[in-house]
DNA sequence: TAAAAATCAATCAAAAACGTTCAAAATTTA
DNA sequence: TAAATTTTGAACGTTTTTGATTGATTTTTA
């Protein structure tokens, strides 16, 4: 069977199923597992499917998916580490803005003992808040599916009537020059926004996202102090240009 | 079957039951108890469910509600049918406002085909819209704990940027004379609200809501169509008001 | 309240899937 | 047709996923 044709039937199979094996379309192509490998890889590259372990799943037109893609399991001590050096930092009587993300959602537990106010654009952290008896306002405007963050135009015209005494952001690139990106222009207007709405803003990441750049440009990176657990000598790179804490 | 797969799995059951037991996953999957721990650890901290002891719960659940465990089947198909007969109002290219609560949250599903967009001010609402990927908005304001509705000033004036074709609204007292009422001030502002920006609302409610007065008044019985159902009586009855659909 | 049962997190070895390499086969080019 | 190039499938060491087992924890039962 022709490469070509080998390709068309593997999003044929997609557009079916959402999800297929690789056995499937081994059994279906008659060729070999090394080649649908190599298969999958050409089609990923295109960006017409998204491989996963143990075959490949549609992609529906999007540009990511990290709240379901992001491997959890991996950085989870550390983002563990990185969510209670962002958690000590927050006193009674603060209103705090949390962005959408899993580091953030990882501070909330360590919420609970504090008089504070919450704002959040992430219904996963509202719906968190809301179990720890936080007292919280969500952001209003679109509804994202990848994320389940509230973004766009609306999103920021709902942030403005608040001021918060400090932000902690998710950031998909924090890089020298580039500043702080990430891959949509609509969520990166929220992220900027609350910037400019907070006296103090952290930015949470860990050590991959540091010298990586996305699409959409948040701020500079004097904007924010970065919280991340990494190497004394990206420490001490980034520390030229902003506040760095190290919660290694 | 994939890690993928069986994920959505896990969230479609989540979405019909918004608590599953371990038992029943592994039935339906066939993979292990092991793997599906792992799936949910997975799964919660992406925030996509909260894991609770032997299984799983939506992460919208209301967090202690009685009511909601002995919800009686009788009652369950007169909101079937209430939402059913909502749902035959809404046409295509309509931008529809859905109030929270539970009757609201059963119209959801039979919105699927339909190519709309949804504003709603409740979490549990968002949640389902998202699943079932419906375009939505989400009201801004303050989380209030019970209903997991937003609420209050803020929430109103996040609201008046749109403009509905029609507003589905839950209510607590529906009475010929006080009209239409709901326990919690704030959250009859947002009611209120919704039925001002909308060019036709509509109230659904059960029969026990009739002849109910509650403490703050929302709007007279001329501002909405009543979907319920009931004796032909009582239909008779708010006829002389307003207009009123009965399901039965 | 204490014992029994069920469920849990953590661990580990087996199984499955992975990327890489390389020689054979197929295709293209000269 | 012969040489060059590309594609293919098998082999192999590595990584990821999986299910069984353990002892701890929670829930239920007595």
């Amino acid at each position: 069977m022709l490469t070509k044709k080998r390709h068309q039937l593997i999003l044929e199979l997609l557009a079916r199923e959402e999800v297929v094996k690789m056995q499937k379309i081994v059994e279906q192509t008659g060729a070999s597992e090394s080649t649908i490998r190599r298969d999958l890889s050409q089609l990923e590259t295109a960006g017409h499917l998204r491989r996963v372990h143990g075959g490949a799943t549609a992609n529906h037109l999007q540009i990511e998916e990290p709240s379901y893609f992001e491997k959890s399991d991996q950085h989870v001590e550390e983002k563990e580490r990185i969510a209670r050096a962002a958690a000590d930092l927050i006193e009674d009587g603060m209103y705090v803005y949390l962005d959408a993300g899993t580091t953030t959602l990882a501070i909330v537990p360590y919420l609970e003992e504090k008089a504070i106010t919450v704002v959040t654009n992430s219904l996963p952290l509202a719906n968190t808040l809301l179990y720890h008896r936080i007292p919280t306002f969500v952001v209003g405007g679109q509804l994202k599916h990848s994320t389940q963050a509230l973004v766009g135009y609306n999103a920021r015209e709902g942030m403005l009537i608040y001021h918060f005494d400090v932000a902690f952001l998710g950031m998909n690139g924090v890089h020298p020059t580039q500043g702080f990106t990430t891959p949509d222009p609509e969520e990166a207007l929220v992220k900027k926004t609350a910037i400019e709405l907070a006296k103090q803003s952290y930015v949470l990441v860990d050590e991959t996202k540091l010298d990586a750049i996305s699409f959409s440009r948040v701020a500079s990176l004097q904007a924010a102090t970065i919280i991340t657990t990494t190497s004394s000598e990206q420490e001490a790179k980034y520390s030229q240009y902003t506040e760095v804490v190290n919660a290694k």
